[in-house]
DNA sequence: ATAGTCACCGAAAGCGCTTTCGGAAACAAT
DNA sequence: ATTGTTTCCGAAAGCGCTTTCGGTGACTAT
């Protein structure tokens, strides 16, 4: 049915290793040969089994991703729009992205799957954990990997990541700058090692300006909006309510302004409001201009490690480093305000 | 590295070819011969080369799934869960699933890469359009596919999808009972197939029943929660207002019922809203009973249609049958009352 | 004219499997 | 004891590419 390699190569009296020299720019080619080869390769719509490139070449020419679905990443729009970017910038390179659905459960199980039987060249691993057994299993696997966010323990692997601490510690720095004491923090599980991050930045800043970390104004929620939401209520009942808050990421970000909103709280104003990994107007339903500490977009984030994991796959360490940390940027917006007595 | 099959064979003293027989299920190997080379296979952890497997049984053993980025879909819980589903299912028969990002722009040539080259062995077609393109190239290029809802002007393509105009007929049927005749309808772009047929089922029943169609009260908006909200304030305005509200989405529902609750509304006695496509407890952000058209669940949807595919593949016609057809469900919510004069 | 160099291409050997086919050994039937 | 069947396995030929290697002819340099 599709024309391959021979027929190209009887069709212009050349061998099959002549065309294959000619298509893959060996040197030892006569121009002219080349442009006859190509020109005819393009009038047949001749396009090499890859199946057999792939065995030929020993590569797999795909990268694999597990996506998590247990845990919040479901319908995150950030964590698509990078996936997004991450596969245009693959296809570029004629590489495959391998989608695998994973829960919980079956993670580990979906890590081998992919890894055996040379399915992918690399891996990407996103949202790391504090302490992440998946590191260790693709370590000792030999097979390029590259992370979306470090690790608690160790460090000898290729990552790309934000500079989480310093996030936390600009908008706590910009609230209390303002006049702010009482700042209530809405975090992810820690598990997760951004959110022990960040969590961490807001801790030490706090206690660095010499502001009181009350527990109750800390409260863990997950990363959806419902939980953003009924985080906010939980701290609407303080008796020593927050003037502030900050929360540790953009869709339980939406939930909290909702919620503030809905309370009939006028934002920075009566309510200070900074969305850590937020964009400016992400609350989907009000054109709200958000106080954010903002990260690279998305895009810029996918592309990047595309880059970077398509090097790893050569064996090369990536141009940009095998350790990329990117500079959060606080913006201000509407959100925040000075305190009011 | 990975042991190959030649020195499994060669550390039973057997052929290379008797080992893949005995692992592929051939009944000319004796029963001894073959449980001594499955049990040897598990120790020394044996798995064949998918790329050589590939290139002997001329198959990809993956299908490809175009994510569309420009149209509403990044982000919508439902495709992602049908995804997860339909992939989970796909996994347990050793098939992987590619994922290929593309833009409104790019989208023809992303179908044209998928095909190229024996990527994948089928595709699943999503988000079918009234007039679809993608379908005819994939006719043409004979590879076989799945389409996640019909089209407007052919059928001869194997599909799965809902009964549309069913689910517009039952809501306004109940509707019409609780006494509405004011009734708005809130749908997205008339490109889309499903929104097409249910915006035909909204109009016949409509019609059919009597009840005024209104252009007014006939809305346009994007497959977002902001559009449903905007949506929403659109039809507050009128002179005539509805009584109540049928929204052709889930994700526009949501908005939808964020705005009459902001406009304080009370759902149910003020106003009537029914979401076709939506799950009761859809808002996320409240926990409210909302009247909905159900359709099956995403993981029902995904797991047939991988089903179905895995049969597109072997080349029969799925025991389901080519043609799938859904009937939705009407279930009641708090978010529907009788009219009130 | 001869040797040495270079540009260019074809032959051949893989890549690691699958699958067909034929043949040896074991068995049954006469 | 001979023939005919089964049972079981190995040899061999692919799958459609890539890549190394050697060789031919044309080209320079002496």
């Amino acid at each position: 049915m599709a024309v391959d390699i021979k027929q190209l190569a009887a069709g212009l009296g050349v061998s099959a290793s002549t065309v294959s020299r000619a298509l893959n720019g060996y040197t030892d080619i006569k121009a002219e040969t080349r442009e006859r080869i190509v020109k005819r390769a393009n009038e047949l719509n001749y396009h090499p089994n890859l199946r057999a490139q792939r065995l030929a070449k020993g590569r797999a020419d795909a990268v694999g991703i597990v996506y998590p679905f247990d845990n919040g990443y479901v319908g995150n729009p950030k964590f698509l729009e990078m996936i997004s970017a991450f596969s245009a910038r693959l296809e570029n390179s004629g590489i495959d992205l391998l989608l695998a659905a994973a829960g919980d459960a079956s993670e580990m199980a979906t890590y081998g799957r992919l890894v055996r039987g040379g399915r992918v060249d690399a891996i990407l691993l996103a949202d790391t954990k504090v302490n992440d057994s998946r590191i260790d299993f693709l370590q000792q696997a030999g097979l390029p990997f590259l992370c979306y966010g470090r690790s608690g323990v160790r460090n000898d692997f290729a990552w790309y990541d934000f500079d989480n601490e310093a996030g936390s510690r600009l908008a706590v720095e910009r609230l209390a700058a303002l006049g702010h004491k009482q700042i209530a923090y809405i975090h992810t599980s820690l598990a997760f090692n951004y959110a022990s991050q960040r969590h961490h930045g807001f801790i030490s800043t706090m206690k660095r300006l010499g502001l009181p970390v009350h527990q109750d104004a800390i409260v863990i929620a997950g990363r959806d909006r419902r939980s953003g939401f009924i985080a906010v209520e939980k701290l609407l009942k303080l008796s020593d309510r927050p003037t502030a808050i900050l929360v540790d990421n953009s869709v339980g970000g939406v939930g909290v302004i909702h919620a503030l909103l809905e309370a009939g709280l006028v934002l920075g104003r009566d309510v200070s409001v900074v969305v850590d990994g937020g964009n400016p107007t992400d609350t989907l339903l009000h054109q709200i201009d958000v106080a954010v500490v903002m990260q690279p977009t998305p895009r810029e984030s996918g592309r990047t490690m595309a880059e970077m994991l398509l090097q790893l796959i050569e064996g090369k360490e990536p141009a940009q480093g095998k350790h990329v940390l990117m500079q959060p940027q606080f913006v201000d917006g509407k959100t925040i305000g000075p305190v009011r007595i």
